[in-house]
Parts: structure tokens; C-alpha cells; sequence
DNA sequence: ATATGTGCAAACGATTTGCAACCCT
DNA sequence: AGGGTTGCAAATCGTTTGCACATAT
């Protein structure tokens, strides 16, 4: 099953979306850049940099790993994608439109995710209280997933 | 014969209180131990377990690092204290019936606290749409606190 | 041409671990 | 006595950084 939405702002972003966004940023596009764009977009939900490392490395055995961290920089830095500390080990990335929130399994580690708005009341009436104003996307909140529990 | 009151979530254990519950689990109360839990007693509401050795350091300079570290393992097995990641370096330790979810501002890096139950709602609707049970007050969600907003 | 990005290796901070000695129970 | 705990140092894991070289624009 081949999906093909290609949307800008709304769907999943192509690796060409990504490249041209980079580009429309004033960096250069290299090869490096563009096998670790391609492993984010073809590959599954919840990659570590190290994922991602690993499937660049399979088409392009020079690339290095600080390459990787490094783009992954760069896209955070113009917004495509984040990172998510799920606490024990390494960060995991996803491209930003995802707006969903995390959550994290405490004991089997199953990462799953829900879209942000499940948490727009509760944010806005924690806003309200204390003034501080919650972004989802960035960590994860953890719990029981269905199965654990 | 030890205290064989619960206290739920009427006020902060003291530190003979995790002293016992460490004996209870059938652990040894050690001088190391004893320093780690004054220390988390004592001091302020976020330490690192950097934080806590530096303190346990200053009255028991022989205590090493990995002990605090092994402390706080061991006082998480038993389910007293929990730790938070907040992304980017250490994580910080409470004791476990500070029970709160924890917010992160993403620019200044400060930590604010506030009950969970501002998040029951969402935590029960979540729950029910996907069968994921949040537990709060393991990890942090991230924001803007009033301040830096 | 030149700023930007790269590979490499080494540095880094947080945490863990193997091991012999130690000391609580 | 005996095994849980410790201190120590070295190992590990994820990530970052300094540097000389390569390359996209």
C-alpha cells in the first residue's frame, strides 16, 4: 500500500518538501543531508538519531554519524522536525507537523502517539492556573499502554 | 517495631519514614544511604543526582557518586522516590508522593510543578480513545512558562 | 570564491558496571 | 557468618566539538 499524500503543511512533507525547506533556509543541500532526509521520511515513526544513522549508512557508507546529528540540527533548527527525550536512552525524532503528543510505555517502551489536541483543555485550563504554556511534541508524557496494563 | 502508619498523600515522609520502608523491603540502612535520603530530604524540590552527591558529599565526603546513584535506584525500586527527564542533561529525583506532573520551559530551562489532577480530564479522555493509561510525575511536559512566553 | 558542511577522532556528561573490600543484619 | 553495599576506576552510551578538507552555491 503506496500512500501518496504529499501535502505542505497538513500531511507527510516528501523528502523533496524537506529539501527545498533546507534550501529555502539559505543551507546547502549535500549528500549526507539528503540520505538522512530520505531515512526520516521512508522510514518508521519513531527513529533515533542512531536509526537513522544506521539506514543512512546501508546507501551511503561515509556519511557519519555526527552528520546525522548535525542535520537533524539543522531541520530542528527550521522547524521540520523534533525530537522527543523518552528518558532512558536516546532522543527520538518525527517531522513537526506531526503535532501529536507522545506517549511513552514505561514498561514494554511502545511509543505511541496522539494528536495534541486531546490536551487542549487541559493545557488551556493549566494555563490559566499557573501561566505556563504547554507545547506537546517535545516530550513525551508515560504511562501503560492498552497491553500493560 | 516499626511505624505501620500509611500515610497516602498526607505530607512529605521524613527521612527515618524512606529509612524504614527501605528496611521494610528487606534492604539495608547504610551511612550512605542515610546521607543520599537526608539529602533528598532536606534539599530543594529538583536535585540531580549530581546535586544530591555534591550535598551528600559536604558531611560524608567518602560517599561516591555511584552510590548516590545506587541509592536512588534502589529507593525507585521500592517506589519512593521517581525521577523526571528533562531532555537535555540529568534527570531530576523527587520523592514519589510529590505526586505531579512536571512542566519544562523550553527557553530558560526552568521547572515548575503543578498536580496532576489538572491533568484528569484529559488523562481519562485519552484513556478511553486510546487505551493508554498516562502516569504523570516520571516525565516532564514541555512549554513556556509565564515568563518566557 | 567562499562560506557551509563534512569526516574523523577525541572530548563530553550522565550513568553503569566489575571487582575486592566492607559492614549491616 | 554471609551477602548486600560500597568505593573506585574504567566502561558505556548518546551526543558534541575542533579541525583540516571537501563541496554546494
Amino acid at each position: 500500500m503506496s500512500s501518496s499524500d504529499n501535502e505542505l503543511s497538513s500531511g507527510s512533507p516528501t523528502a523533496e518538501d524537506l529539501l527545498d525547506r533546507l534550501r529555502a533556509s539559505g543551507a546547502r543541500v549535500t549528500a549526507a543531508r539528503r540520505a538522512v532526509i530520505q531515512a526520516l521520511v521512508d522510514g518508521g515513526p519513531h527513529p533515533t538519531a542512531e536509526d537513522l544513522a544506521a539506514k543512512v549508512v546501508i546507501s551511503h557508507p561515509d556519511v557519519h554519524r555526527s552528520s546525522v546529528y548535525r542535520t537533524l540540527d539543522a531541520l530542528a533548527e527550521i522547524g521540520v522536525v523534533s525530537h522527543v527525550h523518552l528518558g532512558h536512552g536516546s532522543a527520538v525524532y518525527h517531522l513537526s507537523d506531526d503535532d501529536d503528543l507522545h506517549l511513552l510505555c514505561r514498561l514494554c517502551g511502545a511509543v505511541d502517539h496522539i494528536p495534541s489536541t486531546a490536551m487542549a483543555a487541559a493545557a488551556r485550563s493549566i494555563e490559566q492556573e499557573t501561566g505556563f504554556a504547554i507545547r506537546p511534541g517535545h516530550y513525551a508524557l508515560s504511562g501503560l499502554c492498552e497491553r500493560c496494563k
